[in-house]
DNA sequence: CGTAACGTGGTGAGG
DNA sequence: TCCTCACCACGT
């Protein structure tokens, strides 16, 4: 095992751009050092670490030059390194940086050079049926506003709307716009008027399509190189942790598919036709006599709740033999229902709680999301808290603890200093407490993430007989091609690991919840099917 | 005066 | 009112 200190980790791994290189270095970034030290600023050169961490005792290292080109300033990063290796012991960030996000640097290396395969005609068809689409409904929507206007315009939107076809007077209050005090075209806006005109709803539905277009079938399209989408995984991007993909965002690839035909109301659902829908995950595919693998943890930052809270109802939901459908236990133990009269409806209402609860989502966007009024919102959260006192006192105990230090720490140790923990500024501090709460859960869902990453690609490295490759990280999502023939194999080795939460933390912490992977398999990463347990 | 370059706010995809 | 990134229109 080769050593190597370095800052930026693309210049020096792809300079030598042999994997099998690669995957021999241990590679301890700078840039990564100082990111898990502050995740709300990341040093870009060595200009801005002197900054970030004024160190007398290191020779200067020259002005704002890029480290990454520059030979020379190898002594100093070798300074650098020694000063930060120790703030990153004494911080406890040590073993976190070696055991997680050390070891991480080359698998991402390998996922960014390997790509994903794509079949271009597909997206092509995709932008053909959107491109049909659009117009149809643009030629609509000229029509119902008794001329041609420039549909993209605001300005000229603003004058149809409310000049010409007085739509503003339907409503008490409309929204201005921030900046210039103008009658605002925005989605909400339309969304009110849509019951009085049939422009708005056009309108809506072109700018979806035009998103859709532009953002996944275009966009992906002028990334394809070779068949392949090639993506830029950041490791330093988020502060929670989280890796990020850019260039193009693989990680925001709508999952649901996109109704192309008009979203009638849903009241006389008698025999609707078949609905036309647009698969925008159907073009990312396997190649010849592969195909993709999905690994999904299951509600892992609700088991993380879960295991912090100690509360015993929603611990024992996780555990027995039947603990899949955890909503539905939820809900039942909330609504006091056996399971078998539990509606769907109450199951994605408990789930909607749940997540509200856990991201601090306030009364008022949770009122929206179940259509109901604020107080009753607040009822609901309320309630739901009752019934989960370990909710409660966990949150309230983990901010107590917090305000003392001024910083938050995941499960494998990694930090966020919040120093509006304490602010005079309620305001701020409500939103460093809610910031508190999320990072402990969505953070250490992140470590355990990174390392099933780390742990799995390991293992299959272990056994030569399995070729299976790491394509796309979608944070509790993992996905692989793998060889037809050792897809059974590479399935029981995947779960095994991913499921292993002791080797997952490193035998630092034991889960009070087991962390279960649901599996599925596909040609296409549109079309997965779902596997039994 | 027209255009390029950049920043911002709104929206929406993912988790 | 958690955390990301991409796109658009619009202002400077």
């Amino acid at each position: 095992m080769y050593m190597c200190v370095c800052m930026c980790m693309y210049p020096c791994l792809f300079i030598l751009n042999l994997m099998i290189v690669i995957k021999q270095w241990c590679v301890h970034d700078i840039k990564i050092a100082a990111w898990l030290l502050n995740p709300e600023k990341v040093p870009e050169t060595l200009a801005d670490v002197k900054q970030i961490f004024p160190l007398d005792q290191v020779t200067d290292p020259g002005d704002a030059c890029k480290v990454s080109s520059k030979i020379s300033s190898l002594e100093n990063l070798e300074n650098f390194y020694s000063v930060i290796k120790d703030q990153l012991k004494e911080q406890n960030l040590f073993s976190l940086f070696i055991n997680v996000e050390v070891k991480l640097i080359p698998v991402l290396s390998v996922m960014e050079l390997r790509g994903i395969k794509v079949n271009k005609n597909t997206f092509l068809e995709e932008k053909k049926i959107l491109q049909e689409r659009i117009q149809q409904v643009e030629k609509e929507a000229y029509k119902v506003a008794g001329r041609k206007f420039s549909i993209n315009s605001h300005p000229q939107l603003r004058q149809v709307l409310f000049d010409e076809l007085k739509l503003d007077s339907k409503l008490q209050k409309i929204t201005l716009t921030t900046v210039n005090n103008l009658k605002s075209t925005c989605e909400a806006v339309l969304e009110a008027l849509k019951d009085y005109h049939p422009l708005p709803q056009l309108i809506l539905e072109y700018r979806h399509l035009v998103k859709v277009k532009s953002t996944y079938v275009d966009g992906l399209i002028t990334h394809i190189q070779n068949g392949l989408l090639c993506t830029t995984w950041d490791q330093t991007a988020a502060v929670t942790g989280r890796l990020s993909s850019a260039n193009p965002n693989l990680q925001a690839i709508p999952k649901l598919p996109v109704c192309l035909t008009k979203s009638e109301n849903q009241s006389g659902t008698a025999k609707r036709p078949e609905q036309k829908v647009l698969r925008i995950r159907d073009p990312f595919i396997s190649q010849e006599g592969w195909s993709l693998l999905a690994a999904d943890f299951q509600q892992i930052e609700l088991r993380i709740l879960a295991h912090f809270c100690h509360d015993e109802k929603l611990i024992n939901a996780f555990r027995g033999p039947n603990h899949s459908d955890i909503f539905i236990q939820l809900t039942s133990l909330w609504l006091k229902k056996p399971l078998e009269y539990i509606t769907s409806v109450e199951r994605e209402k408990t789930k909607r709680v749940v997540y509200s609860v856990m991201y601090g989502v306030g009364k008022v966007r949770l009122a929206s999301y179940l259509s109901i009024p604020e107080n009753e919102a607040g009822t609901v959260i309320e309630n739901f808290l009752n019934r989960f006192p370990g909710i409660k006192q966990f949150t309230k105990k983990c901010i107590t603890e917090c305000k003392k230090t001024g910083y938050v720490c995941s499960l494998l140790k990694r930090r966020r200093v919040l120093p509006h923990l304490n602010s005079m500024n309620h305001v701020l501090q409500m939103q460093a407490e809610r910031q508190a709460i999320n990072f402990l859960i969505q953070g250490s869902a992140a470590d355990i993430c990174k390392s099933a990453m780390v742990e799995v690609e390991n293992e299959i490295a272990a056994h030569t007989n399995l070729h299976a490759r790491l394509l796309v990280q979608l944070h509790d999502e993992l996905l692989w091609e793998v060889p037809d023939i050792e897809l059974e194999a590479t399935k029981c080795l995947v779960k095994k690991v991913m499921e292993d939460t002791g080797r997952l933390l490193n035998q630092q912490v034991i889960l009070e919840v087991p962390i279960t992977v649901s599996l599925s398999v596909g040609k296409t990463w549109g079309g997965m099917t779902s596997l039994p347990p």
